[in-house]
DNA sequence: GAAATAACGTTGCATTTGCAACAAAGGAGA
DNA sequence: TCTCCTTTGTTGCAAATGCAACGTTATTTC
């Protein structure tokens, strides 16, 4: 149980959150862990749960599948990294699968209690909650910005929008992103060729400069 | 105020409130109720806010424009929708406009109060977090089903993945879709001719059968 | 019921894309 | 330094896309 707390006070579920008021926490959300074995599923396709989930330690994938079967690799899971909180509070059939890559040890936190609540709800509890809007509100921003990315039409297009926007973050020339071309290519749902040989005109147009991931716009 | 609280027992954040409870709520997060001619910017891209709103009554619209200044409509608001509630959990700049588009009124939530909790917080605004949580959860579903057809590269994909999920909600044959063309062109973000084009195609091939927004699978 | 309007389907064409296969550049390790 | 391997750039080509213009079919309005 200690080591559970050593690695819970890294998620940012627990943030600003006293280690002496974790057992308060799980005394009033109940949460077990559980231990699994490379391979192993740790939620499917269409499933429900009421439970989000924190990785102790090992790891863990989000996979998706479409309909025609093809799998595709949607995140890594790190330990203290939460996932499925929004399935879980939506109450909804969870659109991906998540299994573990290695043997790894989740902690599940269930969120029922926080939507029959009954009673003033103490303090630390609180903070937890404002924690989970936190984490939802912040992945709802993020979703937007790559729908944004991704309804415009051309490759062209979802690249000086992504750009613009990594320039604007970074304050100006010159600006790096944290993504390799295979990677950024993913991120955007292009062709890592195609959008290269994009790259390669933006560059011989003057419209913008790079060397590896250090970009500048002139 | 009597007004207001009948509106606001409409919406989703205030679901299984009672209304005798709404004073309560708004003495302990705040909240106050401003007007808007037609035209009237309510939040500007860029701008950092601390209060949700909701739409009392008239028409608002979130507007958003990419880098080269090109506007599009990302959704109506209408009275008693919620609004701007994950920029102002996440304390993120808006990456979207919100103008009036008709003369309205719209009242402003603050969230600080759910982040800074000093003391046990009350029931009934327990319960308005809970709401709050369910609203951004959902909204993060849909955003990511979004994703997922977007992700695909081809329009016959996007059309494919989307009316096979929209069946299999449905539960079968023959299922409806809530857009007409242009709208599900505009959501798919593909051109409207180009997917008429696909869509008839996979009549042909006997993929699919459709009659205006009825759709069945063969 | 006729005219007007909106929604939907069709098609030609220039452009863009995905795909595949290969070339070039960089890095890591022996 | 040389080799292996990963990352990035290049290119030919068939297929898909956006765009624009127009034809056709509902739907509405008077």
């Amino acid at each position: 149980m200690e080591k559970i707390f050593s690695i819970l006070k890294n998620c940012s579920l627990f943030d600003s959150i006293q280690e002496e008021d974790f057992p308060a926490i799980l005394d009033y959300l109940g949460g077990t862990a559980k231990h699994y074995r490379s391979g192993d599923i740790v939620l499917l396709t269409g499933e429900k749960t009421a439970r989000l989930g924190i990785v102790l330690n090992g790891q863990a994938q989000i996979i998706k599948e479409d309909s025609l079967g093809n799998r595709s690799i949607v995140a890594q899971i790190s330990p203290a990294e939460v996932f499925a909180e929004a399935v879980a509070c939506a109450a909804a059939p969870s659109p991906v699968t998540v299994v573990a890559t290695a043997d790894c040890q989740i902690f599940f936190l269930p969120v029922n209690p926080l939507f029959a609540v009954k009673e003033a709800v103490p303090v630390f509890c609180a903070k937890l909650v404002a924690n989970l809007l936190k984490v939802l509100a912040g992945k709802n921003i993020e979703l937007n910005r790559k729908i944004d990315y991704l309804s415009l039409r051309t490759t062209r297009e979802k690249l000086l929008e992504y750009l613009s926007a990594q320039h604007k973050r970074a304050g100006g020339n010159p600006f790096t992103i944290p993504f390799d071309r295979e990677q950024l290519a993913e991120y955007l749902c292009v062709d890592r060729s195609a959008m290269s040989r994009e790259l390669g005109r933006l560059k011989k147009e003057g419209i913008l400069d790079f060397k590896k991931n250090a970009f500048s716009f002139t």
